[in-house]
DNA sequence: CTATCTTATCGTATATTTACGATATAAGAT
DNA sequence: ATCTTATATCGTAAATATACGATAAGATAG
């Protein structure tokens, strides 16, 4: 009855891991929706387009910041979000390098 | 203190964010990349190469195929599983549609 | 200084995930 | 028929995630 045996894999798996883990809800996805289409990464105003309580919005942008997703600024009373393309794009190529190179070798060699 | 406000976000996200919880877990990246290198896809290899018990590694091999990433058939006393390229390649390209193109519009119009 | 507005954090309830051992099931071997 | 062998499922404990209201913290306005 031992839990969270993450570290036993390797830290490319963990990794990956944690990107996917930040956009496993909808409202994550939603919010980088709204922070890729605006050019002002306004935090109030994602609160008014989710259906969701400020403190609930306010958590989720808290794991996509940790996550790296996401890169915050304080700007007077408000904060300002936006997206870390340069590490979404890190996973992203290392999400494709994992698969689409594989499956080249083997798409048909199955059951 | 209502949960499990998925239903609220649209399909897509919705189907995104599932996609993305599936791979959420180190353990199940692993069995998608021993699934994506191997000619067979033999079921016993896979808990013989991850450091977790059988009946944990059968829970996430059927949270993978719960999720469509994978495809499993029997095979007299043993299970054989594969990877489900064409559900993993239109994922992968909602996933790249959804940020690839955003992303060329206003990479550096931020805070 | 006080009021207000914006966001973050705390406390908390419930749901879900993760993990294991034990057991069931189903096929092949003896 | 019985014994392995392989896998799935059940039961269960602990960790983590989700959500909200309440409250704190920090900045600007008056």
């Amino acid at each position: 009855m031992a839990f969270h045996k993450k570290e036993a894999f390797t830290q490319k798996e963990q990794d990956l891991a944690n990107f996917a883990k930040a956009m496993s809800h909808p409202a994550r996805i939603a919010i980088l929706k709204v922070l890729a289409q605006r050019n002002e990464c306004i935090c109030g105003e994602i609160v008014a387009l989710l259906p969701l309580a400020q403190s609930t919005v306010s958590q989720h942008l808290k794991e996509l910041k940790t996550a790296g997703l996401v890169d915050g600024s304080v700007d007077g009373p408000r904060s300002c979000y936006c997206i870390n393309w340069k590490a979404f794009e890190k996973f992203n190529s290392e999400f494709n390098f994992l698969f689409t190179n594989l499956k080249v070798k083997n798409e048909k060699a199955c059951c």
